[in-house]
DNA sequence: CAGTATCATGTAAACGTTTTATGTAAAAAT
DNA sequence: ATTTTTACATAAAACGTTTACATGATACTG
């Protein structure tokens, strides 16, 4: 079976390759009755275009690359499932880019869209793969990206993020409304965006209520779930025990709960604890997590908006910012009287 | 800047395009001076050869699909973690083909290797999204692909698969040398083939052992953890309970035991729970999870040496067979004295 | 009816590579 | 000195599309 191109289609049907094309590409500038006979050919033949071919002539790979750290964390990967079926619907294939972490990984995958492999970047991350290299005229040339809740710290990129630090407001001040006094937290990795921004958050709730900030409290973890682990027996060595525990995702807060357990405290009567991100394994925890809510649908739907934009030459807005909302569930209670 | 080719790169070191070319990928061919000549220019003009036109002419993407039910689920994003990481070392990319369930969906991604978009599928489903049509000589032709952990009806095709029976045996053997004698099961979906295998090694064990089957015990999960809690809230309800549940995932085993604790009930002391994945989360949670573990990492390099070996027209063998590992954590103990 | 606009199709030139067949200069053999 | 071999390098032909331009037919205008 010999293979079937465009060319044995427009054979079969008796036009010419350009009509062929055209019937497929733009059905409405080919008469009535050609379509017909070239679109019967089509299905006769089993005509599948190839994408090589036709990527190659119109300069567009058709694919995006997603570059995100880790498709294992489950915030992550709820993200990267809304952006391939928003991305499915627009007509592009998605490339995945998880860079286990590693920088170096991070500028391969962004290198794809220089090798014309994808056209564009979704990019979750803190540092930005790319030379910014301005022309003569000062105007910078990035390929179509959008930076996705983790903000670089190029300003001249389109980015979408999450209001983390009025987030982790909420949550900090939903502790305080329930009597807690200490309030430790425990943070995601060092450098990033979200974290810098969810640390300001606590630390004005705490402020505008009036209570004494107290950096001992503020712990320092990676987003990993084991640094939930091991912070956590930190705050239980204290002398001065806190009474509530702030992770900065759920997973880590899934890990403190389980040392609480470990140790006999009951949560929230002992301690409270609330997370971020509101995985989907949060209110099946035991006791459910309390949290903060990322609009996970609604980043993945926006940020492969904005990329379409992008690509598409059309204007699209330098910054969106999406709301988080507070979910009050079972590892939150009242401050223990003391 | 104008667009660098390789017709610049050529042009910059002296040469014609197919000696840039031949440097590139054939390096030993061509004599040492030239190819500094080429290599200096090659970096000098920053050339970034050019995918499509590479594919188009060598008639390889370089691209691999995977095809998988859901990346959300913990297990699979394990898998497709460490199926990227291997195709990245091969040189490969890898395309998300994350299906929600819908057939139709695994049809369309697995067309990507019609359409040229893509070399190979990683299948992980139960259900063939290919037509096998067998030519005059009656031997079928099928892409390179291989079906992993859930197995297709056809035969036809190259399998790397994982013990299931044996490991739901092991599973189930725990909790009977516990002493559990009501054993429930909560099952994954209805016409899968790691269904049916761990229930026949949850059978076998229970036989070998001699202990009446009750199939009424046996409960319809689907993979997912609202059905774990569903089944669960069932069981409980009945007259004479179990006194051990085997999740045939983690995910159902987490809303297992959050059904019990919710309802009073403490895990192991009153009922025991193993589950089958060894999810990264399995041990955090509380208890932590006794679970038969798969080896997720060498599956996701198998199944890619698997494709890798089919991809370059290399012998494959038609069928692997992996091994599980229980793990015994803290939700598994000893049955209850009645 | 000449002239012009409109439309449907065909022709051929790209797109950026790889690779086969061909050529050429240098090295080796006679 | 002449031929044969070797080692490179080149020119040109693919790969399978899309699309600018050309062409011819048809319809419309004054």
């Amino acid at each position: 079976m010999a293979k079937i191109g465009i060319k044995q289609v427009a054979a079969l049907s008796g036009v010419s390759i350009a009509t062929v094309s055209r019937t497929l590409r733009n059905p409405e500038i080919v008469s009535e009755k050609t379509r017909q006979k070239v679109n019967d050919a089509v299905k006769k033949a089993g005509y599948k275009p190839n994408k090589m071919g036709s990527s190659l002539r119109t300069q567009e790979s058709g694919n995006i690359v997603v570059i995100i750290p880790d498709v294992t964390d489950p915030f992550n990967s709820g993200i990267i499932c809304s952006i391939e079926r928003e991305a499915q619907k627009m007509g592009y294939s998605v490339l995945l880019g998880d860079t286990q972490n590693d920088p170096k990984r991070a500028e391969q995958y962004a290198e794809m869209v220089e090798y014309g492999q994808a056209d564009g970047i979704l990019l979750f991350s803190y540092n930005l793969p790319l030379e910014v290299v301005p022309d003569e005229k000062g105007n910078v040339n990035l390929p179509p990206i959008v930076n996705v809740c983790e903000s670089t710290a190029y300003d001249g990129i389109h980015k979408v993020m999450v209001d983390d630090e009025e987030g982790a407001r909420k949550a900090t001040q939903h502790l305080i409304d329930l009597g807690h006094k200490r309030i430790a937290v425990i943070t995601g990795n060092e450098n990033t965006t979200t974290n810098a921004n969810r640390l300001a958050g606590y630390r004005k709730a705490l402020r505008t209520s009036g209570i004494q900030i107290d950096d001992k409290l503020v712990m320092q973890g990676n987003y990993q779930i084991d640094s939930g682990v091991e912070q956590t027996k930190k705050l239980l060595l204290f002398k001065d025990r806190p009474t509530a525990i702030f992770c900065f995702c759920d997973l880590m807060a899934m890990g403190a709960i389980k040392v609480l357990h470990d140790h006999g405290y009951s949560v929230p009567r002992d301690m409270s604890v609330i997370g971020f991100d509101d995985i989907k394994f949060a209110e099946y925890t035991y006791p459910a997590i309390s949290t903060i809510r990322q609009p996970v649908d609604e980043i993945g739907k926006t940020c492969m908006h904005q990329l379409y934009q992008l690509l598409k030459g059309k204007p699209a807005e330098k910054y969106i910012e999406l709301k988080t909302e507070l979910i009050v569930r079972d590892s939150t209670g009242p401050a223990p009287r003391k």
